[in-house]
DNA sequence: TCCCGAACCTACCGCCGAGTAGGCTACGGG
DNA sequence: CCCGTAGCCTACTCGGCGGTAGGTTCGGGA
């Protein structure tokens, strides 16, 4: 077993700390994804990592720190990727509608960084649910935008124009919980998730003219 | 504050095991709740029951054994609750409604056993998963049963049958997503949730039908 | 009344994993 | 060529928590 070299990074000597922080920060997501917050040893990521045990606490400080810069920089690439697929040019509702799928193709492509963005960080308490906080905060101003110039373009009327934010929070947060229930049900296609939550924008939106929504008799 | 007895189960003693198992098992969804499962000691979870350690590995066994009854008795508890809610004598769509609005009034009145059962359990691997899966498929043979009755009396046609068990396995998942997003933003009424669910209902079981569903163009 | 077993406890063990002390080595500037 | 410092490691300490040994007390049946 010690002789199998594996292949990790190679265990090069000497490289600059940039290159070091980035291998730890992928090992470090990697296993907080597999084993979850408390289940992942620093033994373990300095492993995976390929790098001693004193480099993590050197470069990225104590386990809480390690997981917040987990967070933290993978926040910043969804973030990233969001803005990306939002292409200005369209018209406001596939403006939504290509950031809705870029938001899903992250979550498909990076499943690892999902799980520790969401699942990882929402079931431990304290100081991580901050940095999930500032996220879904700058996610909720971009789709409360493109809302807004979804509805005005649709000519809506006031009333529903006011409540915009409000159906932003409930879309980031519909979304979260799909994009968690899709890691249990991969098969499914992307696009059809996406457009599932597309429809509930759509009634949203219209929720005061639409007639063919179901609603309690009693 | 060794002063203050607290509100703890009294401390009383030469209870009949029956009762004791049902103080340690209460204590045990609390405090798993609360910290998680890595998070949580057995040394305050037999605090919290009011009795010694060695009673809760006399009586439930160790800490995995432990959890894993939490889990089997707060799911016992969902599926009797849930199956209590709906009404054999009411029509279909009512008995799905009902089905659902019992479900969510559990999920807000137990938000500790939720907690538990649901996001706890899930982000840990391993034996657990295994309760959940059983429950799972009880709740979704359920809910088939109840979306069969609810199609033939819309007479929906042939297709739409055969893949009700796709769709009850939906509304499962998505039934837990939403409840788990719900924990977070209980300033939503619970009807209102429901009635969320029962519109994707609606959209799934009339899919071929509508043509007020949002759909991309390209 | 006596005694047996169930209920219950205090006080301990040992492991595992977070975090550290202290030093070695190679690259680059002088 | 030399030495300062950044990169890197081995080999520990130590505390917390899961788990247990070995009792003591009470209730109730014979």
């Amino acid at each position: 077993m010690s002789v199998d070299e594996r292949s990790r990074p190679t265990r090069a000597k000497r490289l600059p700390r940039e290159v070091r922080e980035r291998q730890i920060l992928d090992a470090a997501v990697r296993v907080f994804s597999q084993h979850g917050y408390h289940n992942a040893s620093m033994d373990e990521i300095s492993d995976v990592a390929g790098v001693s045990k004193p480099m993590i606490y050197a470069y990225l400080g104590h386990k809480e720190d390690l997981f917040a810069a987990c967070i933290r920089r993978e926040a910043t690439l969804l973030m990233e990727a969001i803005a990306g697929g939002v292409r200005a040019e369209l018209p406001p509702d596939m403006q939504l509608w290509h950031g809705l799928r870029a938001f899903f193709r992250f979550v498909g492509a990076q499943r690892e960084s999902w799980r520790v963005l969401h699942r990882q960080a929402i079931s431990q308490g304290g100081p991580f649910s901050d940095e999930l906080l500032a996220m879904r905060n700058r996610a909720i101003t971009l789709v409360d935008a493109l809302l807004v110039r979804s509805a005005t373009s649709r000519g809506l009327d006031e009333t529903a124009r006011k409540s915009t934010e409000a159906l932003a929070a409930a879309l980031v947060g519909a979304g979260e919980s799909l994009a968690d229930w899709w890691l249990d049900h991969p098969d499914v296609p992307e696009k059809v998730v996406a457009s599932w939550l597309m429809n509930l924008v759509w009634m949203g939106l219209g929720d005061l003219v639409d007639g063919s929504v179901w609603t309690p008799s009693e």
